[in-house]
DNA sequence: GATGAATGAGCTTTCATTCAT
DNA sequence: AATGAATGAAAGCTCATTCAT
């Protein structure tokens, strides 16, 4: 029956689904910058229902529970970054020039978008306890890993770059952009963020040029 | 600090008082600890008292809030990091030794005492709304930053590092080496921490030398 | 039963009476089976749904709320109970022969679809709320009731069992056999509960027989 | 310092805690009285604590969670109604004059404090996923049980009640009495509950002489 | 200074029921 | 008849903080 209901109605339930999808992932959004502003512990599932529109009930219907919402939440949030590192691999240019475009990248991102960056750093980075259980080894950034090191690779094999231990460049990126974007959450910085994109390229890169 | 304090007082009433800076210490090591491993909002003023063994009306005669004792701890952790590196700072050698030196200071002590570092982490980093009233614009860790910045300016003014805008520089240590004590912490690195000394200082050196 | 109904109804719209009175019996089946297996209250509304492949809302449509649900159930299973007593009031045996095997039916049963006697012990007995409006007075076992009465007053009449107080009759027969069966499910009993049919049917003779 | 405390306060600390053992017999007092009355799921920690005119983080202070509270309850119960009948066990009386005790004493705890015996049928008989963890194959009721088995074997081995198993014995106490005492809750009896000692103590004598 | 019982607001999660489709 | 997303009140439990002793 269900089948027979499937071909019948098959653009309604299209729809359907579609509707939930879009829904879902409204509600990731709206969890990350709660979740990235307020931090974990200090946002309700009320704040995030509220905020929706929507019953906390009805919340529970698209993520089992609060951990689980956020850990949906760093996958997401690490394959839209590693997405964006997957584009600039791709690009036919220099070791030098794609580390510009990292940092410009991961720069542009923390101005525009800034909760993606600050869950990680004040989410994801901090909260062990939530992320133990299912996200072992990051294994819920490895969208975002695994471009870091394609590009490393690529760029040791092409000879631009020293070839040293993967944790110790991967260390430098991660560790050095999320120092930065945490500066600027802290108002510290005297310039705007997009600012030292050129310090800061060309800082890596004499760190792990050959 | 404490050995001070105990030549400098003398006599009954003070022992008071040095017997009261004893068990605020205690008490300050305890929590920080206690925060460092479990995170700030999973440790509980009771589990605190209870790991000292004393009653939670007790613990709010030393300290009047959770807050309060979460700020006094990181200046604290600020304090002895720095003092780490003023001591490095006196020394009589190249810029190129210092780094190696700070980065090895900074790598014993995630091994020795790793919850002075992941307090930085886990606690200090990711509860902005705890830290917000009191420890604006990072004046609770600025033993640390102060010795970071006397650093990076006697370097430069000696001509060994490139001049550059202070927060370039000081996003590359704090988030770099930062960022290897975390992923220590989540258990990927594949060799012991110290073994990345080496790599780490030498990066550092390049990415900021002339 | 429902072959009865196959048989008396014929024709387009009665099938569809028919139908429904067969979706009927199975999500009395089935809700008999989860509530008897997790209790009232832990057995959910789309737990039994679930089961029975079928949405909430339709379920609904056969009954107005999870409470006239667990009546309708109490009365069905009563009736079941009720009726392979009937058969054996209806046979030409001394009286205790029926004891024995009113005892041999009830175990039969608590050993082949447990659910029946558990949904007594487990859901009936002990919600009180939910069966007060409705099930007053134990209308709702009547049909069990009924026939330990018929048979306890035939006995009476035909002069094999003492005249007492029905309900200190009935206390026993249903108190009894409850009890073993409360035993048996946990797992206290040394042997099979079918051993013990033997010894209780004795019992129950000796303490009613006049 | 604690025993140099408990020294000089010696009369006070017992005090202290004679009173915290005065209040949580209160709480299990007031509890056993709601849940035989309301059951267990309806009953709530809020309403267990309005009663009580405390707090309900208090509460938790004498009782880590409310399954804990119900295992705790049935402690005591088992223990008083155990009590009661090992003082008959004690008698020199007549195995058919203990049988009358033991049922007056029952129907009389039934009479004046019914929520102990409501307690044994509609919270622990029903409530299997509660008791599960901790109260396994009947410990948490031993307190009862033993005193019967007692009774039991003596009347045995004096050779005034025929030699059977255990349990055919005691589903007879335990299911008959437990059986009245539901029918009277269920207000069917149509005489006090006393009425019945006479009739029923010389069934289960009957039931079980050699 | 020291104790820990007491408070109560606030959290996450559940679930019977409804209703637009 | 059938679906299941949506509701929202209510549950069990936690914990920073207070205060009488």
């Amino acid at each position: 029956m269900l089948k027979y209901n499937r071909l019948r109605y098959k653009g309604g339930e299209l729809k359907i689904a579609e509707k939930k999808a879009l829904k879902r992932e409204s509600i990731i959004q709206t969890a990350l910058q709660l979740f990235s502003k307020n931090g974990f512990h200090k946002t309700t599932i009320p704040d995030i229902a509220n905020t929706l529109k929507m019953s906390v009930g009805n919340l529970y219907n698209y993520f089992s529970s609060k951990d689980v919402l956020a850990k949906e939440i760093i996958k997401y949030t690490s394959e839209v970054l590693g997405a964006e590192i997957r584009t600039i691999n791709n690009m036919d240019i220099s070791s030098e020039e794609k580390i510009y475009k990292i940092v410009e990248v991961y720069f542009t991102m923390a101005k525009e978008r800034p909760e993606m960056i600050e869950y990680f750093l004040r989410v994801y980075l901090s909260n062990r306890e939530v992320f133990n259980d299912g996200c072992e080894g990051m294994i819920c950034v490895s969208g975002f890993i695994t471009e870091i090191m394609i590009f490393f690779d690529d760029a040791v094999e092409s000879g631009s770059l020293r070839n040293q231990d993967f944790f110790s460049a991967f260390g430098l990126f991660m560790g050095y952009l999320g120092g930065m974007v945490f500066l600027k959450g802290e108002d510290v910085l005297p310039k705007d963020i997009e600012f030292y994109v050129e310090d800061i390229s060309r800082n890596i890169y004499h760190a792990l040029k050959v």
